[in-house]
RNA sequence: GCCUUGAUGGCGGAAUUGGUAGACGCGCUGGACUCAAAAUCCAGUGGAGGCAACUCCGUGGGGGUUCGAUUCCCCCUCGAGGUACCA
């Protein structure tokens, strides 16, 4: 029998789907183990070869969980709401529904054909009316639920009005983001829609007034990726931020314990980094400077309030509340002249150009609270006003910015810190020595910021402060191809719950938004104004409400009753294993776990962190192959030149490069790719301007190409299909392969220049059962101390790789191992039913037919027998060692195993090579390394 | 700028974490089989020198610790990813 990849894959894909061998039981008998793909959004383009490399891993570590006795979870789904399918809609008339069905039906062949455990008898799918039915509902938890600082935890609403009734608004500790305060009596006198409009400031999913994209010409609202510049992607029109009532969720109530727990979980350092900065957590003080002649004090940020004496000027955002109220009358001319300067600049200007110093001055004074002089107010756009308060004191002397914009406008700079003990401190360092700070003076900076908080605190000027730069999540989307929120509002403009869930989304035919910015759903007027007569919400869900909870339901997919059992849920706790890319490491994970801790908080979920490990898989790149064109034509014929030759044709100025599909090229990804004279003649047959081009090629009629790495895209017209692989090579070739490429986490350029070596390495093993005639040739008899030896050092380095996910070294382990038996001419029955146990998790469809072979007549994959190696049978009597004279290899010498090390430095001295290098020199010291090497000094 | 990473043959990458650097694969060279090619198999393959045994040099560069450094420490160069007037 010859290997045929094919004619097993498709045998035993049908085989383990008739049997439903991966359809997992919460079985409690057996301990638990999850793995969790981060689920693709099904897009159009369909699966590319970068797509698989994480589902391939995760695939591997579930098997191998599995056949070690794991009850193992790995399921698969679809993050199917979105802006795409949506964005498809619009331009071909097609529900975003259809499509999404039609991509996933191809995503879910495309998996099948990889050989994936998947079970997918619980199959997630976001814009299911049965799944988004509970995303809805943990919607309504969280509306129903306010955060209680004393508790540190997320409490009922119900809670929060019995308090507000009994004591009015100093009776509870909440985060919220009301202004005023009332009376228990005032709460009793509120009318419905005051009550509503302070419950919605104290609930975890509220609504308030938020800024979104707007563009007038399109008469759309614009997602941030589809701004570019300030401007529309689409046409190019000028897009505004504009107001309009959007709910959030309050993730900034979980700021501090999202990152606590970030402690306690096995992420790269650096994605805890990226988490840690986009929480940005800063202590310090919270402050007011009293203004000159007003009334209000000016509220600031800072966290350098030992700073503070050398506070010579105030800044506040150009757009701060209080810029307009300041500015005296002989500023004005100055200020609005900056204001429309700041205007005009957009968002891009302002992030590129951080060095250009500008701003104003608006003719007001606010007094320093400590030396009661008076310190002039500016303006400028280096201060955000999104950022604390908006508004900072500057302390020229101690901070880089402060002290560019002083000497720029030649404001006074008092010095404040002495550095002069450390002589590589810079500005801004927290090091130092207090001067010219009145009470602070001598203090270390460490010391002198505590000292000031306490004056500060003492004065009741400020208090301590803890300012994080996390933001509320917006939760708004005026779209259709997303969770309708189970939200209506009354006459009154109150706001009620819509408890028959699902909320389905109604059908609809034009996807336009309206015109005033609303969801197309806003059309529906059937739909919007309920049977009770009130108005639905006609805002969507973001993208990120269905995949904030999905790895939960999966745990119980297809419970009707809630969105997964207690039972289910305390069984399988968590994911153990989590795999993704890189590009999610804040928004999803972010979200998914202040989600999680909020169902922790209700008491539906026992763990604090939904996420035990994360691994980034790093991504599959394209190799993009360009042509040289010359912008100018010949007899309007286009002109393509070799890369070798575009010096004759003035150089790279006079060309432009042409991605041609990488199909073409010879010897392509490789630094001296090209275009063969087939190639030449494909690539005039792609497209109606190339024919009758002239090609410039080179003197062995080469049309040499400029390759680089890049996205895999339809663009660059290098995307590689798996399928294609998959039908030359088999897909456990596939899998194979693609973790010998490199380390997991890696990004490479796809290249097949190795996969050969992986495809011939399967016939070769499949050659240890079967010969060239397709005879069976397995050996009953017990295998020797020195086949054992052989494959017990491959049991070892196939478990260790898989224990520290280097996939890539497993491989070489094969590899190497079968060249190993087939030197030694092993084909024993006991070696070889380990191997193929071994090999089971990365080629499944080769392994699982060899089992059968073997004789073996239930799946392979219900065995919980992964073979783990035996020392005994790696250590063998006698041990080679090296012998080094000062660290060089000198001779070597083979010694007893178990020899005490006294003998060993005996036997290494009077050995006659060694003495011919010792020869009159003393030796200093012998170093006697077990198992490794000796090492003597002389 | 800051943070996180990384740098090893012609290429992808190994190295049990301080112990014979370059496993495994690709590519390349030579050979066997073949009319021939493909496939397969065998041998070689870091560099320099030597007929050879062998010698010297070699893990981005420079220094250090050590009997011994790809591995640990300091400085520098370059690459990748993230992030940015965050007060």
């Amino acid at each position: 029998m010859d290997y045929q990849p094919r004619d097993i894959e498709q045998k035993w894909q049908k085989f383990w789907e008739k049997n439903e061998i991966y359809k997992v039981k919460n079985d409690p008998s057996k301990p638990k183990y999850y793995v969790l793909d981060m689920f693709p959004y099904p897009s159009g383009a369909g699966l590319h070869v970068g797509h698989p490399l994480g589902y391939i891993a995760s695939d591997i570590f579930s098997r191998y969980k599995r056949l070690s006795g794991f009850n193992v979870l790995h399921p698969m789904g679809y993050d199917s709401f979105g802006l795409p399918a949506e964005q498809y809609a619009i331009q071909t008339g097609v529900h975003p529904a259809d499509s999404t069905a039609e991509n996933m039906q191809r995503y879910r062949e495309q998996l099948n054909k990889l050989g994936f455990s998947f079970d997918w008898s619980r199959e997630v799918n976001t814009s299911n009316p049965d799944y988004y039915k509970w995303t809805q509902q943990i919607f309504i938890w969280l509306f129903e639920s306010y955060y209680d600082k004393t508790l540190d935890k997320a409490a009922p609403i119900s809670n929060l009005i019995a308090a507000f009734e009994k004591g009015g608004s100093a009776a509870v500790n909440a985060v919220n983001s009301n202004e005023g305060s009332f009376s228990a009596e005032d709460w009793k006198n509120f009318s419905a829609k005051e009550k509503d409009d302070t419950l919605m400031s104290y609930r975890l999913a509220y609504r308030k007034v938020g800024y979104v994209n707007w563009c007038e010409e399109l008469g759309t609202v614009l997602a941030n990726d589809e701004v570019k510049d300030g401007r529309s992607e689409r046409g190019g029109y000028p897009v505004v931020q504009k107001p309009m009532m959007q709910w959030a969720l309050r993730i900034t109530a979980y700021a501090q314990r999202l990152l606590d727990d970030l402690e306690s979980v096995d992420f790269s350092e650096a994605l805890k980094v990226q988490q840690r900065n986009w929480i940005g957590r800063s202590e310090g003080a919270q402050l007011f400077f009293q203004l000159e002649g007003h009334d209000s004090a000016l509220e600031i940020f800072t966290t350098r309030p030992d700073t503070i004496f050398g506070a010579t000027f105030m800044v506040l955002a150009p757009e701060h509340e209080l810029v307009e109220v300041l500015t005296t009358a002989d500023q004005k001319k100055s200020v609005s002249e900056y204001l429309h300067y700041v205007e005009s600049r957009s968002e891009r200007d302002r992030m590129t150009d951080v060095k250009t110093v500008s701003g104003a001055f608006t003719g007001a004074y606010a007094i320093h609270p400590f030396s009661g002089k008076k310190i002039p107010v500016w303006i400028s756009e280096y201060v955000l006003a999104g950022y604390g308060t908006g508004a900072i004191m500057a302390v020229p002397s101690d901070d880089e910015r402060d002290n560019r914009f002083a000497k720029h406008f030649d404001l006074p700079i008092i010095p404040v810190v002495d550095q002069s003990a450390f002589p590589n401190a810079e500005i801004g360092d927290k090091i130092g020595t207090m001067i010219n700070s009145d009470f602070l003076n001598g203090m270390s900076v460490k010391d002198a910021i505590k000292a000031a908080i306490d004056e500060i605190e003492a004065k009741e000027i400020g208090t301590k402060k803890i300012n994080f730069r996390l933001r509320d999540a917006n939760f708004s989307r005026q779209r259709y191809w997303g969770e309708p929120f189970p939200i209506k509002y009354d006459s009154n403009a109150v706001t009620h719950i819509e408890h028959q869930l699902p909320l389905a989304l109604p059908p609809l035919d034009n996807f336009q938004p309206t015109s005033e910015g609303h969801s197309p759903l806003a059309r529906v007027s059937d739909w919007v104004i309920t049977s009770d007569g009130m108005t639905r919400e006609t805002d969507t869900m973001p993208g990120f409400a269905g995949s904030s909870w999905y790895f939960l339901r999966y745990m119980d997919a297809n419970n009707s009753e809630d969105p997964f059992s207690q039972e289910a849920v305390n069984y399988w706790q968590d994911v153990d294993l989590y795999l993704g890319g890189a590009e999610h490491a804040v928004g999803h994970l972010m979200y998914s776990r202040f989600w999680h801790k909020f169902m922790h908080d209700l008491g539906k979920v026992p763990t604090k962190e939904p996420y035990k490990k994360l691994i980034n898989q790093g991504m599959i790149q394209g190799v993009i192959e360009n042509v040289y064109m010359l912008k100018e034509r010949r007899e309007s014929k286009l002109i393509f030149v070799s890369a070798d030759r575009i010096q004759e044709f003035g150089g790279e100025e006079n060309c432009a490069q042409v991605p041609v599909y990488v199909g073409f090229v010879s010897n392509y990804g490789n630094p001296d790719s090209y275009l063969n004279e087939e190639g030449i003649e494909q690539f005039r047959n792609w497209r109606p301007d190339n024919k009758e081009a002239i090609f410039e090629t080179n003197d062995k009629g080469q049309l040499l190409t400029h390759s680089e790495v890049g996205k895999m895209s339809k663009r660059y017209h290098n995307v590689v299909n798996p399928d294609d692989v998959v039908a030359q090579y088999g897909a456990d070739c596939f899998r194979m392969y693609e973790m010998f490429l490199g380390p997991l986490e890696d990004s490479k350029p796809w290249n097949e220049n190795g996969i050969s070596g992986v495809s011939k390495f399967l016939r070769r093993f499949w050659s240890l059962f079967y010969d060239q005639q397709g005879n069976w040739i397995v050996d009953e008899s017990a295998p020797n101390a020195k086949e054992l030896k052989a494959l017990h050092t491959t049991i070892k380095g196939v478990n260790n790789g898989l224990k520290s996910f280097s996939f890539n070294t497993c491989v070489s382990d094969f590899m190497k191992s079968v060249n190993e038996l087939k030197e030694i001419g092993c084909t024993k029955r006991a070696v070889l039913t380990d191997l193929v146990l071994l090999i089971a998790p990365f080629a499944p469809y080769i392994a699982e037919e060899l089992w059968n072979a073997l004789g073996n007549k239930d799946s392979i994959f219900n065995q919980t027998k992964f073979p783990t190696h035996n020392e005994a049978f790696l250590v063998s009597d006698t041990i080679e060692y090296p012998i080094c004279i000062n660290g060089k290899k000198r001779a070597s010498l083979e010694l007893p195993a178990d020899m005490t090390q006294d003998a060993m430095k005996a036997e290494a001295l009077a050995l006659d090579e060694v003495k011919k290098w010792l020869d009159g020199n003393s030796i200093q010291k012998v170093i006697i390394v077990p198992k490794k090497m000796i090492n003597i000094v002389i």
